[in-house]
DNA sequence: GCATTTTTTGCAAATAAGTTGCAATAATTG
DNA sequence: CAATTATTGCAACTTATTTGCAAAAAATGC
């Protein structure tokens, strides 16, 4: 797994170093999508030595290969990232209180696509669906 | 129809200006969610003399009281602000290349809605549904 | 209509997220 | 291990948005 990873990261042409490491073990070990500073927070708290561009460098980078994913949530004002390994095409949700995000499972709207389509005569490359409301601890 | 609005403003406790009208005329009159820039460059068009910065706090102001909606959309790295009035619940596509965006008229997600709340025990308040792809003059 | 009160405006300056230039440093290749 | 090329850190920049403050414009009372 992590071997594939590092293979993914050279054939690109790209190398594997310890901050790019860093960044790839927190995106790895975290359940839900993180803002660069979030990420950036995080491996200060593991004291790992890295300046923000660098978090920002990196996951510009691991975007641009394709191992992770770059969204942006609902009323959210910053971009988030995800590994897109083991996680497909899903959507999230998030607690307007606590800021708390869930992955939701399933995707209901791959009929839909062609009937828009048809009635807006674009062409669709991909759709977001985002669900906020409050989790069952800020209920 | 103009006079309500107004109605709105003053019951708010907040003043019908030149600037504020210029704001609403441009928002009532654009068929599609507007960045603060955005608005601003419009103003600028029809010489409407107006500071950026007085944009920014009337969208505010105006989101508050509940007239216009602030919106984000996928992939996008400003807000959008567009009227409520008239204009439900309702969703986008935007396309990739040329930043057009039109509104959906569809929505088919009331029922998902209670089957969310029962696989993650949040408290659904909103959602937001994009689509994005190619427009018919970028394919 | 005029004085008073309160909101709004414009300007400058501050924040915050994200990007870019550049020289120094660290990986990779042979 | 030397040469090549990607990556890093720092400073500076850009863009979107917010805030402080004094001046200007609405609304209210008389």
């Amino acid at each position: 797994m992590k071997v594939s990873v590092k293979d993914e990261i050279r054939a690109s042409g790209k190398r594997m170093t310890r901050t790019r490491q860093a960044v790839l073990d927190v995106l790895e070990s975290t359940k839900y999508p993180l803002s660069p500073l979030e990420l950036y927070a995080c491996l200060q708290k593991q004291s790992v030595a890295i300046d923000p561009v660098t978090v920002y460098r990196n996951l510009n980078a691991l975007k641009t290969i394709g191992l992770v994913r770059r969204i942006k949530l609902h009323q959210d004002d910053q971009f988030r990232y995800e590994m897109k390994e083991g996680r497909e095409h899903h959507h999230h949700i998030r607690c307007r209180s606590c800021g708390k995000i869930e992955d939701l499972l399933l995707c209901p709207l791959k009929k839909l696509t062609s009937m828009i389509e048809r009635e807006t005569r674009f062409l669709v490359g991909d759709h977001s669906l985002e669900f906020s409301g409050w989790c069952p601890e800020c209920q």
